[in-house]
DNA sequence: TCTTAGTATTGATTTGTATCAATATTTGCA
DNA sequence: TGCAAATATTGATACAAATCAATACTAAGA
C-alpha cells in the first residue's frame, strides 16, 4: 500500500483555507473516488496517533488555542525532535496553520480541516 | 507506542449501539483524557487504510446497504485474506456489523460510530 | 560576531501492519 | 458422512512509521 508523501503542505498558508473544508464528497454518500480515498485516508492516518491527539486537544485547551513547539515537549513528555515531528506531519496535512515569531514558531488547528472530516463522515 | 488489542469487539451485537456513540467529548473541547485518546486513535488508525474506506464507501453505495466478503474481494481486486483481515478490524473497530446468512456473513456500516467521530471532530 | 533559545533534520533502531499463499474452519446440502 | 462455498487463521515477508540521540539550522540580542 503506497503512503502519500507530502514534502508540501496540502494548504497554502495563510490565506487559503477554503479548499481545507470543501474536498471529497461524503463517505456515505455512495463510492470513492481513488484521488478522495487517499487523501481522507492519509488525513485519518494521522489523527491515528494518540500523540498527535493529544497534541491537538492541548492546542485546543489553550485559552490562546495555540502552542509553540517547546510547550509540547515539557506536557506531554516527549522528546523534541519527536514533538518537531509529530507537528510537521499535522502541519501538512492541512490540520494544524503556523506563524514565526521570533525564535518560537505557533501552531493552531485548523478547523476547516475537522470540518471537511466531518463531512467526509457523514 | 502501544497498539490496542481487540481481540473482542468493542460493543455487542445487535442490540446496545449506543455506546457507539456516545464516548469521548469533543476533541475541541479540552483535553483528552487519555483512555478517550487512546480509543479515538485506535479507531482513526482504522480509517487511515484507503482499502478499508473503500469498503466503507461501497457498502454504502449497495442498494441494500450491506456486502458480504466475496463481493468486496471481486471489486475492490484485493485477495480474500486481505478482505477478512480488513473486515475483521472495521467490525472490532465497532464500525461495522456482521450477520451470518448460511455461509455468508453480510456486513453493514454501524453509522452510530460514525457519528461519534464527528462529535470527537467538533 | 558570538551566544543562546527554539526548532528542524539526520541516522539508526524498533515496532506495527498490510499483504498473500497455504491451510483450516464453518455452514449448507446431497 | 462427504463435498463445495464462504470465511478465517497462520506464517512469512516487506514496508511504513514512531522514537530518540546527535547534530544542524534559524533568529534575537549582547
Amino acid at each position: 500500500m503506497k503512503t502519500m508523501k507530502l514534502s508540501q503542505p496540502m494548504i497554502a498558508q495563510p490565506k487559503e483555507t477554503a479548499i481545507a473544508t470543501r474536498c471529497c464528497p461524503p463517505l456515505m454518500a455512495g463510492r470513492l473516488q481513488p484521488e478522495d480515498t487517499a487523501l481522507l485516508a492519509s488525513i485519518f492516518r494521522v489523527l491515528g496517533e494518540p500523540a498527535r491527539l493529544q497534541m491537538l486537544s492541548l492546542i485546543a485547551a489553550q485559552p490562546t488555542k495555540e502552542v509553540y513547539a517547546c510547550e509540547l515537549v515539557e506536557t506531554l513528555g516527549i522528546s523534541q525532535p519527536t514533538v518537531s515531528h509529530h507537528l510537521k506531519v499535522l502541519y501538512e496535512a492541512g490540520l494544524l496553520t503556523k506563524e514565526r515569531r521570533g525564535t518560537s514558531i505557533y501552531y493552531r488547528i485548523l478547523p476547516e480541516r475537522l470540518a471537511m472530516l466531518r463531512n467526509a463522515l457523514s
